[in-house]
DNA sequence: ATGACCTCCCGTGGAGGA
């Protein structure tokens, strides 16, 4: 089971994108970030189209966030981040696949930094944090995975001494991460390549993505007892090639046996 | 380097992204 993210940066403006790399990477489960489009303009005929059920989470203009599922509809138990009834973007959605929790995840970029925009990133990692911690509570399999605007450690970016006063880098952000792992997440990535390069994101300046200058910010937390069913772990560079591409590659991972439907933990 | 490049909006430049 190969369970996907990606950031598309406008659903519709990049839909010819995001149906051929369903079509090639076949994906069971897909994450999408930055719909950039209103509930109304979700291209969920086309989506189905190809074969794959979608619960969707959209606003005008900005962020947005949707689950997709190959061959079935995801049962969706939540949409937005609970914690601030007054936060109206739209960051998290979340549904059930094959006995499986999934939380799409689209966390504020913050910059500039300082300012109110760096301060509401921080006070929805808060949140992110506090309702994660529930979800462990939950001893239920869970897959937190999205565009995180977060970049772990050094090895994430190209040059970390350009990054150290960015919204992605600051250590306040590195420290709300390492908080979530210390909760009891596993990053997937990682946890397959401990030290190897894997970025996820080139930005559209400087042909960044020619000279490999990127950043790893698209990330899977894995409850417990999923980390040991981690088989493989990628990031589907070429499509960042490809022409109208997003700025983002397709990031995921490959579970090798699908999950027991329940599961009780003692002690 | 308040840069670049790309999206969206009802726009004909501005805001947001990272």
């Amino acid at each position: 089971m190969k369970i996907a993210s990606y950031n598309v940066n406008g659903v519709n403006g990049r839909l010819e994108v995001l149906l051929r790399w369903l079509d090639e990477a076949s994906p069971d489960v897909v994450c999408l970030q930055e719909l950039k489009a209103p509930d109304g303009k979700f291209p969920a005929k086309m989506i189905e189209a190809a074969g794959y059920g979608a619960v969707w989470h959209g606003q005008k203009s900005w962020n947005g966030v949707a689950i997709l599922a190959k061959g079935q509809e995801p049962l969706i138990t939540r949409k937005g981040l609970p914690g601030d009834p007054d936060d109206s973007q739209s960051r998290y959605i979340e549904a059930v696949i094959d006995g499986m929790l999934i939380g799409c995840v689209y966390v504020p970029n913050g910059n500039p930094c300082p300012g109110p925009r760096f301060e509401y990133k921080l006070n929805w990692l808060g949140r992110l944090a506090t309702y994660a911690g529930e979800l462990l509570e939950l001893n239920v399999p869970v897959i937190l995975a999205g565009d995180f605007n977060i970049i772990p450690a050094d090895m994430d970016v190209y040059k970390p001494e350009r990054w150290v006063n960015d919204a992605l880098f600051r250590n306040e952000v590195k420290d709300a991460y390492k908080r979530l792992i210390e909760q009891g997440w596993t990053d997937g990535i990682r946890e397959l390549h401990p030290n190897k390069r894997m970025y996820t994101f080139w930005d559209y300046f400087r042909n960044s993505f020619g000279r490999d200058e990127g950043l790893r910010i698209d990330h899977f937390l894995l409850s417990p007892d999923l980390v040991a069913k981690v088989s493989k772990a990628g990031v589907d560079r070429d499509v960042r090639r490809w022409q109208h591409t997003s700025d983002h590659a397709p990031t995921w991972i490959q579970m090798s046996q699908k999950p027991m439907r329940k599961r009780k933990l003692h002690g």
